[in-house]
DNA sequence: AAGTTCGTTCCGTGACACGGAACAACGCCG
DNA sequence: CGGCGTTGTTCCGTGTCACGGAACGAACTT
């Protein structure tokens, strides 16, 4: 029952803001009386919301959400160095950490011409194919990169990785430069570098400046982007993590 | 069964950010076993976490609450306004709105020198003793205040405003100017600015600017304040709102 | 060693979730 | 206008699974 009513949270995954019951139940497999009635009764508890005839995700759960403390502390002491990163780049500015096998974004700072991007707040990419997920991918050990490399690598764009190989050489040069470099790979026409960040040691999240390819400069970006993960790295000494 | 998740999930509401099960207990009201078993559920599906005999809420929350498009779309197109705001003022920025009789932050950002205040993403306060709060107020109709000054006022600090007449000319001084004044009445030492933000006619969000007392200046932050606001109202004009 | 407090497991009972079937409200097309 | 597909809603008998008292075990206090 509770699995139920995940499974019907789960629907609202992609950026399709609203379902009827319909299509909750042909994308659940749940029978329709039995949809009918969990989701009256996530309406009833704020986790739904309806419209006419749809559904969708409810203010509850973003209630909910901002107080989940492993993301809230991290976006807390991360923001004023995305604050100094997007001053000082007037780029699009990106947070995110691992969550299995992909990058899930925690923040994201821009100013009034923002990028069209795949990356969402609480979304989730493929670590292989964004600056953040190459960043962290580069800095968490060989064990996970042998996993990513065990499947076959996703892709956003036809620039996408998928040569095993070229990820790896690409993880080597982040490893020894510090930062990750991701050209058009997650969205046309967009560049990235980012850099991991790290508390007692290890990689809890990464940065990245996002910018149009025309506008890209590895040389004017770099140590902006490297300054702020260490500014927040120092901070995070004692903090979060695992 | 699914109330019963949703009294657990709503512990976690202050800034305790993890529970004892014995705590869940006394705080829900369930019996021993039912909270141990929903516990472990809620776990299994990624919405409580388990460190020890502790619970903290999960990163699906995190997740889902971040895709509430009501909220999500809302603060996407505020930001590029909040960070004009704090480029301006160089002061800790609010976004919130309203539900019910309170106040619920949408976004915040602040730089470095982060201020202590009771406010949170996700947090709510009352509409009477925040700036965002009061703008709001003064801007959602009569019947909105007629309302809240039916109840006693909650108040969070001692200079929170508790009498009735008091706020009902706060609130017309705020009709007038099209700004809100908060002082000390959130939090000691904190003063704050606010202007509604306005979508088909109606308010759907207000911003503040929240500065320590001693460097409350009006004429220094009106001007940024109201222009936020009326630039996020102009790109809100057919969008979000209700 | 005796006493608390807490987390966990067991298990018989009964409430209530379940979903097939039937119904109702549209929209579509001939 | 009438027949037809689709979708939301209601009913209700069946069976399951959530329920929670009781008992157990671990950890900590006095």
């Amino acid at each position: 029952m509770l699995d139920k009513a995940g499974l019907i949270l789960d629907c609202f995954a992609p950026e399709r803001e609203s379902y009827r019951l319909s299509e909750l139940c042909e994308r659940t497999g749940l029978p329709k009386p039995t949809a009918h009635r969990l989701a009256a009764d996530l309406v009833r508890l704020g986790w739904l919301e309806r419209t006419g005839h749809r559904y969708r995700l409810g203010a509850k759960l973003f209630e909910l959400g901002a107080r989940v403390p492993r993301r809230r502390d991290l976006r807390e002491a991360a923001l004023p160095f995305l604050q100094d990163l997007f001053e000082a780049t007037r780029e699009t500015v990106h947070l995110g950490v691992r969550e299995g096998l992909d990058v899930v974004y925690v923040e994201r700072v821009h100013g009034h011409d923002a990028l069209r991007l795949p990356s969402r707040i609480g979304g989730s990419l493929p670590l292989s194919c964004t600056g953040v997920g190459k960043a962290l991918l580069a800095f968490s050990g060989p064990e996970l990169a042998d996993e990513v490399l065990a499947h076959p690598l996703r892709s956003l764009t036809p620039r996408s990785i998928t040569d095993p190989a070229l990820l790896r050489t690409a993880l080597e040069k982040a490893q020894v430069a510090g930062l990750a470099y991701e050209e058009e790979e997650a969205a046309p026409g967009v560049s990235c570098i980012a850099a991991p960040v790290f508390a007692r040691g290890t990689v809890v999240a990464a940065l990245s400046v996002a910018v149009p390819r025309e506008r890209f400069s590895a040389a004017r970006l770099a140590p902006a982007v490297r300054t702020a993960a260490l500014g927040l790295s120092r901070v995070l000494r004692g903090g979060p993590g695992g």
